[in-house]
DNA sequence: TTAAAGTTTCAAAAATAAATGAAAGTTTAT
DNA sequence: ATAAACTTTCATTTATTTTTGAAACTTTAA
């Protein structure tokens, strides 16, 4: 495989992923041609090797800045923006995580929070709901912190420690 | 709040963090309503719940059992079938883990180390590439791993300590 | 057997999400 | 101040994903 092709190949990998994740192809696309490109990379070129539009590049482009894994720069002399992605990998998982459970986990485990609160226990289904929603509620927010708290790992003995024996 | 209500929410926002992570809105609906049953209901109460149509109701709870995460049961006298899901959270989450690591994971990992075992490495461009797909190789392995790892947690002393450690 | 009760499949329709592109908006150099 | 270079916005179009529903299939009881 020549250089190129294996380029495209992790391009469209990429973008395949993060669609099954729920993020957009295109956003995890230009992260995907952002992170394996050594030098700044302007909207122009993004949207040459990507073959999309302005619009679609200018949104996504905002949309990964907005996260914090990718970077405007400007350089001298030069009127256009460029782009960069965060390359470090502890610091990226660090922001995806981050950005979701406040989108995504805070907003759900508020719900979960509110409806398992119902006072009304009258019958066993009734009842069964207010248990099982209850210990969701109690699992999510334990998930959460986790993976808060997993971000913290780089730094920290224990960390690495219990990284080392899960390997 | 009411009961009634109450259900009907929890449904709803269960399906749309289903969406958002890459589940699709009528499969995460009906897990949350097995979820929350208190007794196996019927493909004809799901659909009736949930307004859907047989097909679709018969697709989800047919992907939902592939993904071990429901249960086909049979009551003694009835000829329809019933369906249950799994309610340790526990369970249910490595469930989870391990089918999506098997779908997505594992398959976007083989890419990765194709493209990243290119053997050009002529220009700064070509390195760079080489280098930052090498480390995203081994860092998604490594996420993969603790993946897994951690859904071994819960019988394990040391598991314990550390997510009391986190918490 | 056979027919009733139930389930699955899949081509077509509907709903949803994403992309386009042209117009509006900015910024900068002169 | 103005015009060139560049970016953003958003109504419309396009692509993708999901849902429908009717036909085919399967199972069971008589």
């Amino acid at each position: 495989m020549e250089f190129k092709e294996a380029k495209n190949k992790f391009v469209q990998t990429w973008g395949a992923l993060g669609s099954q994740w729920g993020i957009n192809k295109t956003m995890a696309q230009i992260h995907a041609l952002l992170m394996v490109s050594n030098e700044p990379i302007s909207m122009e070129d993004v949207m040459e090797e990507l073959q999309i539009s302005r619009g679609n590049a200018s949104m996504n482009l905002r949309a990964l800045m907005d996260w914090g894994i990718v970077y405007k720069e400007y350089k001298a002399g030069e009127r256009r923006e460029f782009f960069t992605a965060e390359k470090n990998l502890d610091e990226l998982a660090v922001k995806i995580a981050r950005e979701r459970s406040k989108r995504e986990i805070k907003p759900a485990l508020k719900v979960l929070k509110e409806v398992s609160s119902i006072d009304s226990n009258a019958t066993e289904e009734e009842r069964h709901f207010v248990d099982q929603t209850t210990k969701l509620y109690d699992f999510v927010l334990k998930a959460d912190n986790m993976l808060e708290k997993a971000t913290e790992f780089k730094d920290n003995w224990l960390g690495r420690l219990v990284i080392k024996i899960m390997k």
